[in-house]
DNA sequence: TCTGGGGTCCTGCGTCCT
DNA sequence: TCTGAGGACGCAGGACCC
């Protein structure tokens, strides 16, 4: 284990609702609630001006209404936060090639191996620069930790939230982290905290003292090991830049059981060939293909099936889906489903041409006998649907109106959309409102959120005013 | 109160093969 | 030829993370 506090833990404080606020200068300062708006929707991340009312990320949200009703409730836009999320990593990579994204708002980078830091000094420094960096080009602010251990560090940057940075100095991490409730170590959620609070554990240091064979018998031999040595702070995990895809897989929650078993079917089918889009668009494709229901009372279950060869065919995927569904039993209902592929392999021109020369040797076998030819039909990836006729307009998402210029979608429904007229740099701006199918509104791209006013050469120079 | 979506990893069990 | 051990793999479920 290294001597110096020289892993860096980064992570952006409440990440998606600072870029609402940063991007809408009415939502500064205010309760901001982002996630699903739908009758099943939970929250993704709120403002810490929301916090303040008790709401948190994974709440339903349906609660998170009730406790902070006059909080503004925007979909997601991961667009945005996406493009984001590519600036701050550019500048983590400027710091070390070793850089591990855990999501978009959070990453781990090995200073050492950039030669950016080598002692609690220079990584200090370096932490601090990273942030205003970060300010500068994004507008938004993030926490830094610093420790010896990627572990550490995240539990260093989760100390320094919000807007701060905590370096923890080698050799004080025990006493650190003894009296910290378990669930602080990674791998600790609700089920392994009750487990070991039944068997009289809450603290870390309790974990240390109850010995590394009372905590393989509690919860089995990797979890046990692992966590035993994390409550010692022992933690040799590397920085790991690059990981391998290891599933793709899209689900949907419905709004509403569904019950019609042909539905049920054709749902399924769908999420098919989304799932084979994704996996293509990966360049991938996957050898099991697996179904997951949740049922009317929120019990999940999975089927999977592997084949002989990878696939990325949405017709095979389809089958297969279709094939584990018939092992289900659905009355009742169900709230979610999902299709999956894992078992990933490349997906190279030598896989296209031995699936050309499958589909010649089916078309050939076809042609002899044709009552086997059904199924061998070539069929494209189905995209989703195109919007309906009427238009939909998502709350937060970004518009253009040819007289107003460039505004928000603050609500809409009834026929109406409400939209507030203002843009990063502007001051709050007026609500007017129009009817949905107003042909001078139409669907605009996401603003940067700095540096409009520095000219053409874009965000990566821009300096924060005021 | 009523629980998203996209992932990863682990465990336990059954089967097949050597 | 029979038997048992043990590894590899497939499958289902659970826990966890962001």
């Amino acid at each position: 284990m290294r001597t110096a506090p020289t892993i860096l833990h980064l992570d952006m404080d409440a990440f998606y609702a600072s870029a609402e606020q940063a991007a809408k200068p009415s939502l500064r300062g205010k309760a901001v609630i982002v996630g699903g708006l739908g009758p099943r929707g939970v929250v993704a991340t709120c403002s810490y001006e929301a916090r303040v009312f008790g709401v948190h990320s994974a709440m339903p949200m349906a609660q998170a209404r009730r406790l902070a009703p006059n909080a503004a409730y925007l979909v997601p836009r991961f667009g945005l936060y996406r493009d984001i999320s590519e600036q701050v990593m550019g500048l983590l990579r400027d710091l070390s090639p070793l850089v591990e994204p855990l999501s978009l708002d959070e990453a781990f980078v090995d200073l050492e191996a950039g030669q950016t830091a080598w002692d609690a000094e220079s990584a200090q420094l370096t932490g601090v620069k990273l942030r205003g960096d970060i300010r500068a080009v994004t507008g938004l602010t993030g926490s830094v930790g610093l420790a010896a251990s990627k572990m550490l560090a995240k539990i260093a940057s989760e100390q320094a939230k919000p807007d701060g940075l905590v370096l923890i100095e080698p050799g004080t991490e025990r006493e650190l982290l003894a009296p910290m409730s378990v669930r602080t170590l990674p791998g600790v959620g609700p089920a392994t905290g009750d487990h070991l609070r039944r068997a009289g554990i809450t603290t870390v240091g309790e974990i240390a003292e109850a010995g590394e064979d009372e905590l393989v018998r509690l919860l089995g031999k990797a979890h046990g090991v692992a966590l035993y040595a994390m409550a010692l702070a022992h933690d040799v995990r590397p920085v790991v830049a690059e990981r391998d895809t290891k599933s793709v897989s899209v689900e949907d929650t419905y709004d509403v059981d569904i019950h019609d078993r042909v539905r049920v079917r054709m749902e399924v089918q769908r999420l098919a060939d989304r799932c084979v889009g994704r996996l293509r668009g990966a360049h991938l494709s996957g050898r099991t293909i697996v179904l997951k229901v949740r049922r009317y009372d929120f019990s999940t279950l999975t089927r999977s099936e592997t084949l002989r060869g990878p696939t990325d065919d949405p017709a095979v995927v389809r089958e297969a889906a279709a094939r584990l569904l018939e092992s289900v039993d659905t009355t009742g209902g169900v709230r979610l489903l999902g299709v999956g592929v894992s078992g990933l392999a490349d997906y190279t021109q030598e896989d296209l041409f031995a699936q050309a020369r499958t589909a010649a040797a089916a078309a050939a076998a076809a042609a002899e006998e044709p009552e086997h030819a059904e199924k061998e039909e070539a069929e494209e990836v189905v995209e989703e649907p195109v919007a309906p006729a009427e238009r939909r307009w998502h709350a937060g998402h970004d518009v253009r109106h040819a007289e107003f210029g460039h505004g928000w979608v603050q609500g809409s429904g009834l026929g109406r959309v409400t939209v507030r007229f203002e843009t990063p740099d502007s001051l709050p701006g007026r609500v007017r409102t129009f009817r949905s199918d107003d042909p001078l509104l139409e669907v605009a791209e996401p603003l940067p959120l700095v540096g409009r006013g520095a000219g053409d050469s874009g965000v990566g120079e821009a300096v924060v005013g005021g």
